[in-house]
DNA sequence: ATGCATGAGCA
DNA sequence: GCTCATGCATA
């Protein structure tokens, strides 16, 4: 990455080096934090299929390929959406608009991305990581996904702007006394060699993940999680082959960008 | 900003 | 064992 930080200029998030693990709060808060999903199953395709949109919407965007799965909620057998509500199930190009326009407040408003995982944590219990914040902003999540930060992150701007000088408390739930294995640095061309392979088949069976690793001399584990977190980008709202090897086009034909939804901002 | 990893829940 | 949500560690 030429770039590196650009949210949270000269500001480190805190790495607490010993951490102290705070037991709970005196609110009587209880001890686990639930999410509030697990409603209902959603689209999910099973068994080695790529997904692919047709371009049709129940609300009829269009769009060129909009990488929108469909939203849950809907199915029951009725197949009935209320065509006067907005509140829910927003559509692939809200999301897109109001991460836009979270990212452009937060850093008006001088926080980093940290600092409103945090904040969340505070305003609701549910603590997220500068990571979860920069994929929101970024598109990088499910679809799924991103509405369910969506309301959390809008009552943050609203809390943001509007409270002055409330108290910020800092609490942080994190007590995990299990050793993370070290990062595994994948070599260049051994990413090479798994990407050919996920093209060829994005679900390897376990012998063929077995196999695989063998030749590349990697732990089986290793391989196996390699294609799970590459399925899982395939799986973002922006796909990280917007344009793969191969591209052809974009360069050198002049070709008029219309206002196109911007799948990659161009850096802070 | 992103790569590799963990873990819950489901099949 | 996969998906899916999430994050530590790192470039």
């Amino acid at each position: 990455m030429a770039s590196s930080n650009g949210g949270q200029a000269g500001l480190l998030y805190s790495q607490p080096p010993g951490f102290t693990v705070n037991g709970m709060l005196g609110s009587g808060q209880p001890g686990l934090h639930h999410h509030g999903l697990r409603d209902a199953h959603d689209e999910q395709q099973q068994q080695g299929q790529q997904q692919h949109h047709g371009g049709e919407h129940p609300g009829g965007h269009p769009q060129p390929h909009p990488p929108h799965q469909q939203h849950p909620g809907g199915g029951g057998g009725g197949g009935h959406h209320d065509p006067h509500s907005d509140e829910d199930t927003p559509t692939s190009d809200d999301l897109e608009q109001f991460a836009k326009q979270f990212k452009q407040r937060r850093i008006k408003l001088g926080f980093t991305q940290a600092d409103v995982g945090l904040a969340l944590g505070t305003l609701y219990g549910n603590v997220f990581s500068q990571t979860t914040i920069c994929r929101f902003e970024a598109l990088q999540l499910s679809f799924k996904n991103m509405c369910k930060l969506k309301p959390l992150l809008n009552k943050w701007l609203e809390e943001a702007d509007s409270s002055s000088g409330s108290p910020t408390s800092i609490d942080k739930i994190a007590a995990q006394g299990r050793k993370r294995k070290k990062r595994t640095s994948i070599e260049v061309s051994v990413k090479g060699a798994l990407e050919s392979h996920f093209l060829k088949c994005p679900k390897p069976s376990a012998q063929e993940i077995t196999s695989l690793a063998d030749s590349l001399q990697l732990e089986k584990e290793v391989v196996r999680v390699w294609f799970c977190n590459r399925r899982q980008k395939e799986k973002r709202m922006t796909p990280p082959g917007g344009t793969l090897p191969g591209a052809e086009d974009v360069y050198g034909a002049s070709r008029d960008t219309p206002p196109h939804h911007g799948v990659q901002t161009p850096v802070q």
